[in-house]
DNA sequence: TGTACATCAGTGAACGCGCGTTCACTGATGTAC
DNA sequence: TGTACATCAGTGAACGCGCGTTCACTGATGTAC
């Protein structure tokens, strides 16, 4: 279960941080070039000389500020998960109403998957998320932090559902929610619509049936 | 969305089949050592010349059997779906009881984390099956494949029940229960029953939505 | 406002390594008579 | 039952390539006075 990994993992923290503009500007080009690499060639045969290659810059630009090819990884991770956490405490601050829970999740699950897309390369950074182990624990601290920040949402919003239920229902359900967001960008679908709304409508059955 | 890949997927029907029966064995202890070795370095340091290494044979002769090492991923991810797909049947064909829904649904869960975690190197292979375009491939297929068989058996079980509409909660409910057998794979759960216990109620539940 | 200087940003060239893959081969197995 | 031979299974050695990464460097930017 919980697997070991016996080499050590990689060090993936930042090497320098920007301080002009136009490294932060640099920064930005590699994190896009990445994640346009992502797209075009795949997980596999992403490699530091490509993503400079391709936006003009000398391999050792990179190492100015990623330490190895794993932290290119982690904050293209980050990126995609803080801009789907942005959407999701958007909506939790804003669009959810309690009068209308499936017409509150379809509006989450639309705002998560058009976080998603409009992150460069997002589909490909989900896919990611799950198989290289760097990147899938950056998917499983985001997953515990949305767990947790919507736990106790819902605690906070109906005291009488303790913390732990709460968070034993939102689990399963971020994970759902997640797994669709997925599927909507991995595959075709002819219907779009009517998957988020029969997805949102198992979200609402499951609030309903937590509220008791 | 549907993502063509500009690069033409590589090959990955098996080169030769194995006719004697010192060859079979061969071609299994190659798979069961690349299960070992994702599970061991993880897929992306995943290479031909070290399977044979650590299963005691020279680099050529894994390329008497597959063209190129993503075959060898795609045997293994098939090998993996297979088994999924056999409990599933099973469950299918003997376990499932219409009048105990949320049982039944305990016990198919139950059964699929049962063949992932049997399988050598599952979890990884499960990971895997996300984030490398072959092994997508093998994933989809296999989800349709569920799907389909599922849905028809649906229908002919609550003939009122259209095939559309079947299809249209099962596909869902199949993308659930992967992620919930990949997520109990993946992370050590404090209480792995009541967790397939959540995720069973919420399948039941969908399963008497339907019924209507 | 201009100059001197410290720091920051990115270059050019190269390294050793392990990768995927192939060649011509030897040895093992099975089959026909 | 034994031998001859065809096919199958795996070896030894090597290949060219692109990978991740580093070094000592030049040029660009910002700051102090």
């Amino acid at each position: 279960m919980h697997d070991a990994r016996p080499e050590e993992a990689p060090d993936t923290d930042p090497r320098a941080r920007p301080v002009q503009s136009r490294s932060a500007s640099t920064v930005t080009l590699m994190l896009d070039t990445a994640a346009h690499l992502l797209e075009e060639i795949g997980f596999e045969r992403l490699s530091t000389n490509r993503i400079c290659a391709v936006a003009g810059l000398t391999p050792p630009a990179i190492y100015r500020y990623f330490p190895n090819k794993y932290a290119v990884l982690k904050a293209l991770g980050e990126r995609l998960m803080a801009s789907q956490n942005a959407a999701l405490d958007a909506w939790v601050a804003g669009e959810f109403d309690p009068d209308d829970l499936d017409g509150s999740y379809r509006a989450m699950l639309a705002g998560q998957l058009a976080a998603t897309r409009s992150e460069i390369g997002g589909a490909w950074i989900m896919r990611a998320l799950h198989a290289t182990p760097v990147l899938a624990e950056v998917r499983h601290a985001s997953h515990a932090q949305v767990t947790a920040m919507l736990a106790e949402w819902t605690h906070a919003q109906w005291p009488p559902i303790g913390l732990d239920l709460a968070r034993r229902h939102v689990r399963l359900m971020v994970e759902f929610g997640y797994a669709v967001i997925e599927m909507l960008c991995d595959r075709a679908d002819a219907d779009e619509a009517q998957t988020i709304a029969d997805a949102a409508r198992i979200m609402a059955n499951e609030h309903r049936q937590m509220l008791g």
